[in-house]
DNA sequence: ATGTCGCTTATTGTAGACAGTAGTCGCAGA
DNA sequence: TCTGCGACTACTGTCTACAATAAGCGACAT
């Protein structure tokens, strides 16, 4: 998701970096449950460094909103809640749109190299039916296209929320199979989304995201007592 | 700003929290230059405490996009450019935007109570001339009024942008000046905007947004030469 | 039998020290 | 005089160790 090397510069990643990567890839894979308790003794001998690096890699995650911390009663892997569920989306969503409002039409072209790129990847994986692939490519496209209202901050608030999107999927098995059940057609959506922005239509962009994400996570997952068996309930 | 007991449990705050608040406060304060190196060692002994919650003080900063961080190389007072400004001001205007298209009409009538009070603090300041205590109160009522829309990242995210809208003012002599030329008027603003909020009027609402916002800080600071003057090139 | 007090243990919060790297200054050679 | 190399300095990155607090458990008193 992030880049080994942070914006630019060429440094070996410091271990508070590979830490916070390899925690959340970890909480994303489901290898701690939602709630569990992360002792930073444990998972120190598990990464092979000391507590300092770790506990700066805690805070990160806590402000990503991975984990939950009681000041000196532990952390916590987050527990997503259906109204967490619905603060994500439609923060995601909200997000989007103003990307689109930002930066639609493009004015630089250069801009539009990442996402055709993505959406390409996309197309081949969905020839391929690789879904891990699909996901990955899916992630890349619309940060990439957030990307073209050339919005550091927003494009940091977007990577943030959609990160804890894949959280909600990854702990949830309705959903992410219902989301791809055609892949062709699900890069399809995606290479149209691109074209209306290509073309410098805002409207019809604004539109088709809409249309978008009416056909994807939010509108798939509807059953509230779904969420509530899936997800439990903030302690 | 943020309150000493983090929400609802009562504990001793933690180094890491009172550094946090420390050090921002003291870059708010302008005490740290832009573009001025942080070093860790020089911290501690002005904090009196030792580095590791320093440093984790210093990646939540870091996170809230008041200090950058080159690896090996330090840390350093975020400068902010014209873009930068350009970035925080839509950014926010945008969250204040989804809040109400969440949050309007509201539901709950309890979430207006926090709103009220900051918008009678606001006139109360006024009246006396306090511009301190107008700032701190202004800065409440829009945190309150996002927090209508009941929507918790939603809430962080703005404070965090709003946060960074106070660096921007307070590196801004000419814009703090004329943001408080008639201070009667200015609370007088925020009332007309509660109350559309009040009459659960969306649209008026965000019409009274839209014209509270250009009359604000982003329309004041116009001439891009004087940002540049002012705020400087991002090394 | 139940509630309370105190001890024990495990875990977090903090401190201080060590290691490694980047920047700087000086010197030598061309 | 200028350029390149090398040592020095100062800082960050990391580790080990200590202190303090909270939860769990048992014993005692009521």
């Amino acid at each position: 998701m992030t880049s080994p090397v942070e914006s630019g510069g060429l440094h070996a990643p410091s271990l508070v970096q590979l830490a916070t990567d390899s925690l959340r890839k970890a909480i994303l894979a489901g290898e701690y449950a939602p709630g569990e308790r992360l002792q930073e003794e444990r998972l120190t001998e598990r990464l092979g460094i000391s507590r300092p690096p770790l506990r700066e890699a805690m805070r990160v995650l806590e402000n990503e909103g991975f984990i939950v911390t009681q000041p000196r009663r532990g952390s916590r892997v987050a527990t997503l809640t259906a109204e967490d569920v619905r603060e994500i989306l439609t923060l995601r969503s909200a997000l989007e749109r103003l990307a689109f409002e930002l930066g639609v039409p493009v004015r630089d072209p250069k801009v539009l190299e990442a996402p055709r790129q993505a959406v390409e990847e996309m197309e081949d994986c969905a020839r391929r039916e690789d879904r891990g692939g699909l996901v990955q490519a899916g992630y890349r496209f619309h940060l990439a296209l957030v990307g073209i209202a050339e919005h550091r901050r927003l494009s940091e608030a977007y990577e943030s929320i959609q990160r804890q999107q894949l959280l909600c999927m990854s702990r949830n098995l309705v959903v992410r199979e219902a989301y791809y059940e055609d892949l062709e057609h699900h890069a399809a959506r995606h290479r149209t989304l691109l074209e209306s922005v290509e073309a410098g239509d805002r409207d019809a962009a604004l539109a088709e995201l809409a249309a978008h994400g009416e056909q994807s996570f939010a509108s798939v997952a509807l059953p509230p007592e779904l969420y509530r068996s899936q997800f439990g309930k903030r302690d």
